[in-house]
DNA sequence: CGGTATTTTGGG
DNA sequence: CCAAAATACCGA
């Protein structure tokens, strides 16, 4: 069996995204086998390839293979499925989804050279005895090795018996030790220490959520549980009971979270519970950190793997559970192709190894809860916070009001008062605000000119130190203009508000407060992220600003009282989801209070206050909100009672993309009548709401239906055929299954 | 993607 | 009519 293998070739191009077959050389035959990179010749040049089965016999002509690329087995047959899936649920190539699976960058194994006894103790005992007088520094290495089990690089060994690399050398010279290459793990975390911690007691709530998981860990179904908890309701401590179960049955798990919530903080959690079990994958990792743990993973030594989206791709070999922690975050979707999910994805891959899928969040995705309803997921709730501490009190402040009573600053009286009393009290207060910089835009009071990125066409937000103008797009910076660029006035204005201009007002208003930002421009540099939060903690920082980065995951005892200084920003984005985001992000920045002892209060800033997704935040109610969004979902058939496609069209050449994505629009609407559907709807093309970025003009087209396999028959065709015309020479079309961000 | 075979174009 | 340039095709 094996004389030829059906190889994927790494070339993402319609045309190759297809099995070749190879003949294989007998010296590599035992070597050659499913998930190993081999180089073929293809057409007239060299292509790495991925194998993805063997066979014993060719339909077609075969050449040989030309050599094996490396000796890592890259994916195993789960794997490889996972990836078969994804090329034909989100239209990729196949070499595309395979890429995504398995671990890039510089896979080298990192070694160093230790230095061993050349022969048994006892012989070398006669060494030292013998060396004593002529070589005393060469007796006492030997020495040195006999009495320690040493593993230490050669300069080590040297200053321990202080002495130089040249006595090493001589003694092996003279047969007495060797040099010996021995592999290292580079492990990220081993400077930290991890508090072993033990299972804590749990709620009647806790206790049933678990017991449920597990009933069908045991019995290997393949169950996906939405757990939804209130923020501070104990969701992580099932986790890792439910972690400890699967352990013991000699399986493993994977837990996913939120790129930003992968602090130190929740690592120690896990590392403190399972220590080296526990393997850790994420983005600011180097190529080869990961590498490292990829291997850990792949050999069986760690079985925990947490991580951020890609971990699900963990090669784990005995999969029982994966858990998605805040499982309504939108980093769980991939940007670039393949445009998974990683929440689509765990559900595929538990399914195949009858694997449990927990889901937790306090604010469901509309998707994840409307598959409770209709049984899809087991829904497991936590209705109470740990020591039954009570959901913080929310006040909405209607800002029009405070601008009728002639308050013109960004902050109402209430907030102003409470954040005194804060103060007062020694107590700390969030502050947040979905805006860095210090204003949104730059304006002409004459002629009405804002100040735009010429690449990206969004307006530039001002920083003030240095004092630059920033796209937050493509990151491009330019001085202010001293005068209008278009008329010529001298009569520049700052207008919207950021996190820059809250820091410095509150500065103003409280100039014996310490206040600190977090953003991504405080943040930027190692380490400021963990010091910001650990003075935060120790009370060192009495006011914290910040973006979505303060509202997510993070435990402070001593917050009392979360200002939201404007919530419409969410709202007011062009985008089905908007009502759902905001009442997510308002939910999830209120329950970074009321967490300890002393309550919470939250004071929520809008100008358009009795908007149902502000008011049920208010009240903490997502059953409501649940309700009038589905609602409304279903009245104007939008997910989850219909399936997307997003196709973007972008190029430098406006025309271009225009004369594309319009007839982008008629292949699809032609093949739509050829198909004698009348269900399916198609949605522009339009401009994009993001309609220039890095120099490239965007238009968009989405289709929307109920059978997404008709929608994805739909996209194959209109995409294929346009790329063979002439005219989309140059210009970009991305497909989108389930876009989640329209923008 | 990158080469090669095939077709188109336009200058003299 | 020819050769350069644009285009189509193919890979095991």
């Amino acid at each position: 069996m094996g004389e030829y293998i059906s190889v994927i070739v790494d070339l993402p191009v319609k045309q190759v995204n297809k099995e070749f077959t190879y003949h294989v050389p007998e010296e590599w035959q035992d070597s050659v086998h499913l998930g190993r990179k081999v180089i073929v010749p293809f057409g007239n040049q060299k292509k790495d390839g991925y194998v993805i089965a063997k066979k014993d016999k060719a339909e077609v002509e075969t050449k040989d293979i030309l050599e094996v690329a490396d000796d890592i087995v890259y994916f195993n047959q789960e794997l490889l499925q996972v990836a078969q899936w994804m090329a034909e649920y989100y239209q990729c190539y196949l070499i595309t989804a395979i890429k995504a699976v398995i671990p890039s960058g510089d896979l080298k194994i990192k070694t160093k050279r230790v230095v061993e006894l050349a022969q048994s103790k006892s012989a070398t005992k006669q060494k030292i005895n013998e060396l004593k007088n002529r070589a005393p520094k060469q007796a006492e290495v030997l020495r040195y090795l006999v009495d320690h089990k040493a593993d230490l690089i050669t300069t080590e060994l040297a200053n321990k018996v202080d002495t130089s690399s040249g006595t090493i050398r001589r003694l092996a010279d003279r047969g007495l030790v060797i040099y010996e290459k021995k592999e290292v793990k580079r492990d990220p975390y081993q400077n930290l220490d991890f508090d072993e911690s033990n299972n804590l007691d749990l709620t009647s709530e806790q206790e049933q959520a678990l017991n449920s998981i597990m009933e069908a860990v045991n019995n290997n179904q393949s169950q996906t549980f939405l757990l939804k908890g209130v923020t501070g309701s104990g969701k992580t401590e099932v986790y890792l009971q439910a972690i400890d179960q699967v352990l013991e049955q000699g399986q493993g798990a994977i837990v996913l979270v939120p790129e930003i919530s992968l602090t130190p903080q929740t690592i120690t959690r896990f590392k403190g519970r399972f220590q080296e079990q526990v393997a850790v994958l994420h983005s600011q990792l180097s190529s080869g950190e990961r590498f490292d743990e990829w291997r850990r993973i792949k050999n069986g030594e760690a079985k925990i793997v947490i991580g951020a989206r890609s971990a699900i791709f963990a090669p784990l070999s005995d999969l029982g559970l994966i858990i998605i922690d805040e499982e309504h975050e939108t980093t769980y979707k991939q940007d670039d192709h393949p445009k998974y999910h990683a929440r689509e994805v765990a559900i595929y891959r538990a399914g195949l190894k009858q694997a449990a899928t927990v889901l937790g969040t306090a604010t469901p995705s509309l998707e994840a809860y409307y598959r409770t309803q209709n049984e899809d997921y087991q829904l497991l709730e936590l209705h109470n916070r740990i020591d039954d501490r009570p959901m913080p009190e929310v006040e909405v402040v209607d800002m029009r009001e405070e601008l009728n009573r002639g308050n013109r600053t960004m902050f109402s009286e209430l907030l102003q008062e409470e954040i005194t009393t804060r103060l007062e009290e020694e107590e700390q207060a969030i502050v947040f605000l979905n805006r860095r910089g210090f204003s949104t835009f730059v304006q002409c009071r004459k002629c009405g000119y804002v100040m735009r990125c010429e690449d990206c066409d969004v307006s530039l937000t001002y920083h003030s130190n240095p004092p630059l103008l920033h796209c937050h797009y493509c990151d491009h910076k330019e001085k202010v203009p001293d005068n209008c660029p278009e008329c010529g006035s001298k009569y520049i204005k700052y207008f919207g508000v950021g996190t820059q201009k809250v820091e410095e007002q509150l500065n103003e208003l409280f100039p014996e407060a310490n206040i600190k930002r977090m953003d991504v421009d405080t943040t930027r540099k190692k380490g400021a992220y963990r010091r910001i939060l650990s003075d935060f903690k120790e009370h060192k920082i009495d006011i914290l600003v910040g973006t979505q980065m303060v509202a997510k995951g993070h435990d402070f005892p001593n917050v009392t009282l979360v200002g939201v200084v404007t919530a419409d920003t969410a709202l007011n984005f062009p985008d089905f989801r908007s009502s759902e985001r905001t009442f997510q992000l308002l939910t999830q920045v209120a329950g970074r209070t009321g967490r300890g002892d002393k309550g919470g209060e939250v004071v929520v800033q809008s100008y358009t206050p009795e908007h149902y997704s502000i008011q049920l935040a208010k009240e903490h109610d997502y059953k409501s909100f649940y309700e009038q969004e589905i609602a409304s979902r279903e009245a104007t058939s939008y997910p989850p009672f219909s399936k997307l496609i997003n196709f973007l069209v972008s190029a430098e050449d406006e025309d271009k993309v225009i004369k594309n994505a319009h007839k982008l629009g008629e292949l699809v609407r032609g093949k739509i009548e050829i198909l004698e559907n009348n269900e399916i709807q198609v949605l522009g093309p339009v401009q994009a709401p993001l309609s220039k970025l890095q120099g490239k003009f965007r238009w968009q087209l989405i289709i929307k239906g109920q059978e997404l396999d008709l929608l994805r028959e739909i996209s194959d065709y209109a995409v294929t055929e346009l790329r063979d015309m002439s005219i989309s020479e140059n210009v970009k079309v991305s497909v989108d299954v389930d876009p989640l961000r329209m923008l």
